[in-house]
Formats: structure tokens, sequence, C-alpha cells
DNA sequence: AATGAATGAGGATTCATTCAT
DNA sequence: AATGAATGAATCCTCATTCAT
């Protein structure tokens, strides 16, 4: 996830100093973005903040908008490294449900500006935010194929349960990473396990 | 869901030609709002389509936010009337989780200005977005543990397992409901009905 | 100072129930205007201190600044006759004034809404507030010659005296009657009677 | 009296450019609020008048009642500026009072748009003009207190007097200086000078 | 590369006044 | 006489973007 692949579609500096330049304003337009949500946002306040002129946005950037899609580019990239490492090479599928809803709520928590550039990318960048999740679901749903074939799990409609799982952890993490933080994500992940894996009939169900 | 109910923070009017007025800026307001998104509607084009003049909505509304409120308000009340109606008397929490999700397919299909007004609203009235799904939450706890009582489903962690469902549920509506329309609801219902029920595992147990 | 020399300039009501009406639309525009100034001032905000309809405004009055005009003309009728009151059959010309200031800064504390309007008066109605000014330098002048005849005070440029004594009560009754009421009217009267018995020379000067 | 204390509470330009539209939109805004005043003034008319995009305005200013606030400092400094470089070495006080009303008379005469400025402020920017006055007061209380030191005239109650020779000075301005020009200024001055000095009794006393 | 001055379209909101009932 | 709905011109202010240096 180096910084280059985030800089991919954007004016690329010539030299040293300009790659600081460029580097200053992403970071504050992060902060400025996550924290006055995107039409509050104004170049003005992110030139500020990284200490440039009003003009420098532009010898780097082609638009607000641009930038705005950069950035959501970037946090997907971010997110999904994010959650497939807290994953790791959990020993089998339900472990890794678990690890996943642990590690999407401690991200939310980690990064609520991420949540909001994302989330406003659905109103301000429509085909990213498509793009974000069209990733996200179709990785989701390989996973759960390759589970279904070694047997893990039940095979059959891995598309929609990528979605219904991926709805789970995004709501999961908006309401117990940004709205009620007094359980810890582990318990959450422990509570929500169950239900994941033996449906609302439960463990002792059937 | 009379418009009564839809009006009780607004101004009310004192005549019948005002009551009128009222709804037809009403109504143009949920198109342009559902359209072109909270920033990009204009207090002009709302008037313009509802065919009065731009003063006449400083008559009956506040602000433009205010409108926006009263929207997102009206529709949490019209989304939960909806799917409850649809749901209906279903003879068990399974049965009633499948016509829940067909029933939130369909009604994401047939009114994709409510989605985009309560979508933006997280950004744009922040409470008024925490209060509509706060309400689903509880109703949706309340009802697991009904039918836990009853025997049908497993006990314990209700409140989890809402907002996980309820995540399910939006989420499927976003992608089937208004990327993907090549299946129908009710496919969608029956494909994850058994995730719902049984989980990643399935029916078979394993 | 009736009630009909104040609405000479205006419509004049054919029953009780109407000269009512225009009676309460009167008092609520003197207490908004005295208020909030001209411009902050609305008619809905006075016809709803006067809890009448807005459009009843407008059955009694021409327009917003005719009802202001009429307001400045009344005051100014009223002050000038307060004052007179006031000074009543002074002695000779030094007590007149001292009585004078010693009611201007009464009046003033006592009528800080009809103060203001006056000022603004300058800026909205300026013909008024002009015709304001004009009656009192006429009858401030002619009382000036008359207390010369009488050998009271010496003759001669009796129009600039009176400007110059008007501005001195204007500012004292500002200064001591809206910013500074620490001091009693008496009191400033008294500080100041000697100035324009003796002025700067005092009594002992030569 | 140079530029920079007037624009001490604004934007300061960084370049020369800069500073010469500031003080473009600041001398055409003189002229606006001057002869339209504070309400009537729009900054589309002041942008217009001084050859600039509406937008510039912002650029230098705060809001429209920003500049109408440093204008009422600024003109403060250049009242009292002007009427003491003219009042100068008076030899004593009672000739500074005659100088001081002399040249009120013509600075008023000279800046009608000043005195309109001003007298707006009293209406729209209150802490403005009370300091506007404040200053001015303390200062001739302070000459007063010099001059009775010196033994020029008599001691006693010199901020009653300051405010009352202000007044007087005012209204002797107001008078004389915008609705009727047909006296000089130092025939103004020449006929109040005696009430100043001997008060209504006269030189010769009674 | 960096700056900051200049632009102007665009939008929300206000409010005196009119008018039909 | 009284009402209150409807009007629309007017105005302040914002801000992404351009440009000359």
């Amino acid at each position: 996830m180096n910084q280059l692949s985030f800089l991919d579609h954007l004016k690329t500096p010539r030299t040293a100093r300009g790659r600081k330049t460029q580097a200053k304003i992403i970071q504050a337009a992060e902060i400025e973005f996550g924290e006055r949500g995107y039409h509050e946002a104004s170049i003005t306040s992110i030139t500020q903040r990284a200490k440039v002129a009003l003009g420098t946005f532009y010898v780097y950037f082609e638009s607000k908008e641009e930038l705005f899609r950069a950035l959501v580019i970037y946090m997907g990239k971010l997110t999904r490294a994010t959650i497939a490492e807290k994953i790791g090479k959990a020993p089998d599928r339900i472990t890794a449900e678990r690890r996943g809803i642990e590690a999407f709520i401690e991200f939310t928590r980690a990064n609520k500006n991420n949540y909001r550039i994302i989330g406003e990318a659905q109103f301000v960048a429509e085909d990213a935010y498509r793009e974000y999740y069209r990733v996200f679901a179709e990785a989701y749903r390989d996973n759960l194929k390759m589970s279904a074939e070694k047997g893990e799990i039940e095979a059959g409609h891995e598309e929609e349960r990528a979605w219904a799982l991926i709805g789970m952890n995004v709501f999961l993490g908006m309401n117990y990473g940004l709205w009620d933080e007094t359980k810890s994500a582990s318990e959450i992940a422990a509570a929500v396990g169950d239900l994941i894996t033996y449906g609302l009939k439960g463990s002792k169900g059937s």
C-alpha cells in the first residue's frame, strides 16, 4: 500500500520537494474531508492545514473531486489490506468471520475519517463507491467459495451471502465502532459469531 | 401513516389551499432531493417543480435543512410501516426474515429517492439518521426477543443480532435493489434465508 | 396630544373596532421600531405583537415607511409637550434651561424607544427628522428672544444659540440618559447650569 | 493618520496590487455608505464602483458590517486629527473653542459622507459609535481640566461640560454644515463663542 | 515549483406588499 | 373589517477555479 499506488491517477511531481508538497496536501485533505465532510470541506482550508498557498493545490490536483476520488480509492485499498492482514491465516472460515468483524469494528474506531469519506463517496463519487464494494464483495465471494470447497461451510449463493455479510460488518462497525463504544470489538464479534455460523436457530437448533 | 404525522414539526397551514401548496412543495422536494442529492438540490428548483413562487417555500419551511429533516423522519415511518405490513403475520421468525428481505429489496427498488435521502442524512442530518436506525434496531431487537421467548430462535445478543440483520437487509437492498436488478427480490430472500436461519454451516450442519 | 393628531395623515377607520385595531398596530410598531430599529423591524413581527393578521396592516397603513413617519411626527409632539410641561412657568430663562436639561435626560431615560426612533429618522425619513428639529429650534429661538427682551439674558444670535443648546440637551440626554445612568438628571442639570449661565469663565470669571 | 492604522483589524494584503485593490474598495465603500446609507448600500454596488469583481470584496473583508465598522473607527481618528490640527496651538481655551466649532462645521461640510456614516453607526455598530464619542469626550474633558488648571476657565464638572460642548459642536455642524450653508463657519463660531465663554448672561454680566 | 490575487456563478434567505376570500 | 396565502426582487456571502508573477 505504498504512496505510489495512491497517486496513480494524479499529477506526478518531478522533484522530491514536489512530492512532499503533494503528500502534505493529501494528508490535510484526509483530515478535512473526514472532519467536515466533502461539501463543508474547502480547498482553502485544506491548503491552510497543509501550510501551502491556495494556488499550490491546483499544481497537484485537477479538482476537489479528483482528490476525493483518489482518497476513496486509496482508502478502499487500505481498508481491505488492514482487514485481510488481521484475518491473516485463520484456521477456518468461521474464525475468519469473527476476526473480520473484530477487525472491522476496530478499524472503524481507529479511522473514523476513513468511514466518513467512504460513506460520502456514495453521493459524491458513486462510481468509486461501487467499485469499492464491488471489489470487496468479489473477494468475499471467492473466499466463501474456497471455504465451501474445503467443506467448511455450505456451498451456494456465495455472492448474495457475501453482500449480506459485508452489510453485517458495515453496520456493526457503524453502530459499535462509531456510535456505541461501550463494548469491545471482540465482544461484538463473539456475540454475532454464532449467528454467522449457525444462524438464528443457533448451534443447538435444527 | 397519514400526512399529518409527517407535518408534525412543520408550520401548519390554516386553509385547504395552504395545505395543498405545502404538500406540492414536499412532493417536489422528495423528487429533487432524491434525484440530485441534498447539496445539488436547490430551493429554486424545488419551487419550480412545485409550480409555486420561490418565497412560498419559506412560508411553509424554516430552511432547506428543516425540510430535509422532516423528510427523513417521514421516510423512516414510511419504510418501517411498509416493511411491517409486508411481513404481516408471518407464522414464524424465519419466515418473517425472508419476507423482510424481500420487502426491503422491493421497497428500495420502488423508492430509490427514499434510499438516497436516508443515506445522505448520515452526513446532512446525522441525528435524524441515527434516530432512524435506532428505532429500527430497537423494534428488530424486540422482535428477536419475542421469537426467542417462543423458542423459535436461540436467545441472546438480540441487540447485536438486530444490527447485523439490519446491515444485511440494507446492503442486499443496495446491491440488488439499486445496482443489480437482474434477480428478483424473492430469489435473493431465498438465497440468503438459509444463511440467516442456519448460518454458514447450513441446514445440514457439519 | 390626542390620538387624532397622531393619525392625521393615516387612513381613518370608520368603526370603533377599526380604530382599536389601528391603535394596537401603532403601539406594537412603537415597541418594534424602538427595540429593533427600522430595518430590523418587520411588518410580520409588528402584526404578531399586535395580534392581528399580516394583511390587516395594509388596511390601515400605506407602507412601513408611512407608519414610521407618522410615529416620528407624533413623538416630536410628545417630546416637546413633555419638556414644555416640565419647564412650565419657570421664573426665568436660567431656571428654564436647568429644568429643560433635567426633563430631557429624564425623558430620554423613560422613553428609550422614542430616542431611537427619532435618531433613526435622520436616515429613514430625513424630512421628518429635520422638521422635528426645525420646530424645536424655532420655539427655542423665540423663547431666547423673549428672555432677551425681558433682559434676562444677552440679546443676539438667538438662532445659533438655540441650535447649540439643543445639541447640548441631546448629547447630555444620550450620554447620561442612555449610556451612563449613574448620575441623576438633576445632578447633570446642576453641573451644566453654570456653563449655560456664565459660560466656561464661570460666575466669578470676568 | 496613515492608511495602515486604518487597516488594523482588516486582512493585510501581501502584495502592492492587493493593497491597491483593498484601498479602491474602501474608497468606493465610503462613497456608497455615505450616499446611500448602510442599508441601501450593496456590496455589488461597492465592487462596481471600485471596478473589481464581487468576490474580491470578500477577499479583503469579512462582511459588510466589518468594513463599516472599520470605516467608523477610521473616521473617528480622521475627525479628531483634523479638528486637533485646526485648533493647533490656540493661545487659550476660549480661542480653541471657537476654532473648534469653525473646524467642526467646515469638516462637516467637506465630509458629508463622514457625517452620515458616523450617524448611522449609532444604529448599525453601536459599540463603535459609543467608542467614537467616548474617546472624543475623554480628550475634551482632559483639555478642559488643563485649561482650568491654567486658570483660563472655571474648574469642575469637566466631564459633563465636555459632553455638552460636543453636543453643541455636533448640532451646529449638522444644522450649519449640512442643512443651512448660508452662513460661514467663522460667523457661526463667532456667534456662539460668546455663549461658550460667558454663557447666556453674556460678557457684560447682568 | 509556488504563490496569492481575482473571479463570478450560484444559492439560501428575507420581507414588504398584493390579493382573493 | 380581517385574514393569511402567495409573490419575487433583492442581497449577502461562498468557494472552486484561473492566472499572472
